[in-house]
DNA sequence: TTAACTCTGTGCGTCAGCGCACATATAGCT
DNA sequence: AGCTATATGTGCGCTGACGCACAGAGTTAA
């Protein structure tokens, strides 16, 4: 029933380590040290960084790819916990001292991200300066997200939840062009597709998206903030205060 | 319905500070330094430690009693994010960085714990020992807890839940008697207090639990695990990867 | 063109949890 | 002993989400 609206996509891939907001955060001094040690990969949709338990040997530096936080219940079902783009990073638990966490970590959105060998990220960590300290702010930030998912999942209506998640992917995107399956939104908000797809449908009627098989644009932001619970909110101040580094301020 | 069992008490009170297991965990080195500033302060029922977006003044090391970090919506109802008891502490916003957090922290369970001035914890932090690991790592068992929440809340029954939700009391208390009343409980959950009423009349049919008026002993602790989902147990093995010296190794 | 496949739409019946109203029961107080 | 607060039990209608089944619609490949 809902028409697609113009679907082009384009958005220039990001290609320097300083598209991610926290290498680009760091001083000249600590780049100097680091950035010789980063390697640019290819984040294609789907792909799994690491599943739960396993030890992690890299952490990941998302510059134009989102990586979900998902957590894969026994019976199969899962749940996002958090979403990581260019503001973070994919693999505290490694500095963090547990090594592994209880979630995989995988592509949401294709892309490419820069990764470092996690010894290489532990001696810069271990050296007390400034990694240390951006990392634990950003560490809260992330935090914050996942207290905030709980909180949605316990309260709020899908249709809220979907404005959430869009609003979140739409952030760390350039452009306002998503390329996901209602299924695979399920799956990352816990819900059927098929709820998903009255959602969705709810929302295209409202002039909020256009969709077609795997591609979503947001045609009217404001709207959709205001659909949004205020979970969302709460997020992007909570993390915008934590880490104003946002705006490439150096 | 419910005929109360016998829902004798007591427990003798802890009050040392080896009694939290972070506190334990601390070399002696590290102790004499800190110790001396410690102050026992008793922690009532229901008193709130901070608000959210409140500055930390203390960072608080449970002995005896147990901490909601709670998060309260706009509109009043509210969720549990995550519980502390001894294993734990109450604050790691302050030496994460971001001073404060988006969550209410409020006693569950009536007892009391060892503060200390955030100045001080973030001196001994800032000289990158011991305790800036030991502090990571329960971070991170503290981030587990978290998501653990937030799938939970997504996927599993309120019996399933408040199973969940009693054991992670019962791990933090000395015995098998809690005082708290369902309206409580169900604050916790985010769920209404019919549905607690409810659920906690199966369990005690299933010979579970017993209650009566604010007080809850659990009979078959066993039984308890079996029918809870697997976020507890998840939850518990986590923790106790991230934290062996549970077992005071020292 | 046709076929196979994927993605989305829709219509069931079912059920857990909600909001509300109100009936008990128990503890504590005077 | 009686009163009042508080805690718990129960019923009822409602709704959002579920599971299932299947129908269309668009895309890809032969």
């Amino acid at each position: 029933m809902p028409q697609s609206a113009s679907l082009q996509h384009a958005a220039e891939p990001q290609h320097q380590p300083e598209h991610n907001h926290l290498l680009n955060a760091l001083s000249e001094e600590v780049q100097q040290r680091l950035f010789p040690h980063l390697e640019l990969v290819e984040m294609p949709l789907g792909k799994v960084l690491y599943e739960s338990g396993d030890v992690l040997r890299y952490v990941y530096f998302p510059t134009d790819c989102i990586v979900s936080l998902l957590y894969v219940m026994e019976n199969g079902s899962s749940a996002e916990i958090s979403v990581v783009g260019f503001e973070g990073l994919v693999g505290v638990a490694l500095f963090m001292g547990g090594e592994s966490t209880t979630s995989r970590g995988i592509v949401q959105s294709a892309g490419s991200a820069y990764r470092l060998l996690g010894q290489r990220m532990k001696d810069e960590f271990n050296r007390h300066g400034e990694l240390l300290h951006l990392m634990l702010r950003y560490s809260q930030a992330l935090i914050t997200q996942m207290a905030q998912t709980a909180v949605c999942n316990r309260h709020h209506s899908i249709e809220q939840q979907l404005c959430r998640w869009l609003l979140l992917s739409l952030d760390r995107l350039k452009n306002n062009h998503l390329v996901m399956t209602q299924e695979l939104i399920a799956n990352m908000l816990g819900v059927r597709r098929e709820g998903v797809t009255e959602a969705a449908g709810r929302l295209h009627k409202k002039g909020v998206i256009d969709y077609s098989r795997g591609h979503i644009v947001i045609t009217n932001r404001q709207k959709l903030e205001q659909l949004s619970c205020e979970c969302y909110a709460v997020v992007k101040a909570e993390t915008d205060r934590l880490l104003p580094l946002y705006t490439k301020t150096r």
